[in-house]
DNA sequence: ACAATAGTGTCTTTCAGACAGTATTTG
DNA sequence: CAAATACTGTCTGAAAGACACTATTGT
């Protein structure tokens, strides 16, 4: 059992690095020999959109096998040989199969055991992204079949691996999230009025707010300069309304 | 581009499952050949503990190469071999190098690129964990010659790899989740006074708290039922305090 | 005029911060 | 007794929920 207590972090440094360099690329040549078994690592992607009032996620239709004609999300193999970081990975790969780019992204969770796919062991980086889909193109890459906004609640019993666990998780940190980060301006247009952002919030949550606490909250927000008024007014039913712009911490 | 709305949940459902088992299993068996190149994945613990009103992570002194002899998160390669979920194998490892066991773990975050271990592209699973350092032995495993309990503020500019990194991810974690998540009672023993918890907070957050605000915020939790009320009194140097418990949900 | 939607005002409750004060122990 | 620490009460202001009300448009 170690002591508990140490106090003088200066003796703690690393012993001085030129002495070691020698003995240190001795090791790392000799380190090339003993090849620990590594899993396969695969990013898997959560991308989230709000069309028609519903929370909908990007699907796409799997061309080959596994769980070939199955909907599931995108993803693919981390590039190992060129060196991509993971999150240059992550974004690749949503290029690569929805050619979608320039999406608020953040790493959701990783999962990995020899269960969640049939080829073996494999670890895969999760992501969760969000998108106005009402400004996206998206298009069915090489390895897909067809990529679609779908409805996450009809969606969700009916993925490819263990992909309903992961949206799960997902939809579990965008509506735990939603309420106290800036992320639901990452689901609409650039300009939006209250009431579109008070849809986007129903959708995520799956409940309805009041349109008048609704509104005082962004009220706020214009206040401490997170969002300000932008020209013009949208026009409903019934009165227009006015028009918000989100600004983006620099 | 694909249409972007589909409305027929069920048409998006599985083919057969029996019509494609033939061609899977083929698929399978051809898979193994064209080898993906594969990154090593390791596994590293944050674990935290609060000791003299300090908030302190559990770190090990490097038996080997690279950076030997500097201090680091435990941790280690993930046991594929073994089919180990990854979270077993976080649990294993923290077992192996510290004789830890029965710790608060959550998954932190997943760093992978070319340049973090000159060993050459790795990705790690990082950790946290929170432990009541009171009630641990620990003792250094057979990679590490010292297995001690440190001050965070301390050790952050001396660690190796970017373990710097990933501390510091963890403490930005640990300090917003202590305000709104029930995890400040994995750091003190199982029965606790006010002011011992009131500590914890100060030590994690780095600044201190009004004891009468402080205590009424616990107060709702023993009403709520989140603490109860243990038996005794913890003795001091005036008053003694009353002594509480976590009422771990079931 | 009326339907529809945007937007305001107000009351109540909850909760956090500031801070003055009381209670119970040891020496 | 004083010193030390635990604990209580009260004022204030910020923010959320409920809900009645006003404003501005199209038909």
């Amino acid at each position: 059992m170690g002591k508990l207590t140490h106090d003088d972090p200066e003796m703690l440094a690393a012993d001085d690095p030129e002495m070691l360099a020698a003995n240190e690329a001795q090791f790392l040549a000799a380190f090339k020999e003993h090849d620990y078994p590594k899993p396969a690592v695969t990013l898997d992607l959560c991308i989230f959109g709000v069309q028609d009032a519903t929370l909908r996620v990007l699907l796409i239709r799997r061309k080959g096998h596994p769980f070939q004609g199955r909907w599931a999300l995108p993803g693919g193999f981390l590039d190992v040989e060129k060196g991509e970081d993971i999150e240059e990975g992550a974004r690749r790969e949503l290029r690569e199969e929805t050619r979608v780019s320039d999406v608020y992204l953040e790493q959701l969770y990783t999962f990995g055991n020899a269960t969640r796919d049939p080829r073996g062991y494999t670890v895969t980086v999760a992501w969760l992204g969000l998108l106005p889909i009402q400004r996206m193109f998206i298009q069915a890459g090489d390895d897909a079949d067809d990529a679609q906004w779908l409805p996450v609640q009809d969606m969700l019993p009916h993925l490819a691996f263990d992909h309903a666990t992961i949206l799960s998780v997902a939809l579990q940190r965008l509506r735990g999230k939603i309420d106290y980060a800036p992320i639901a301006f990452e689901l609409v247009p650039p300009t939006f009025t209250i009431p579109d952002l008070r849809e986007v919030y129903a959708a995520v949550k799956g409940s309805t707010y009041d349109p008048a606490n609704f509104r005082r909250r962004f009220k706020r927000m214009l206040e401490d300069g997170v969002i300000e008024q932008a020209e013009g007014t949208r026009f409903t039913a019934g009165r227009p309304a006015k028009v918000f712009r989100f600004r983006r911490p620099t």
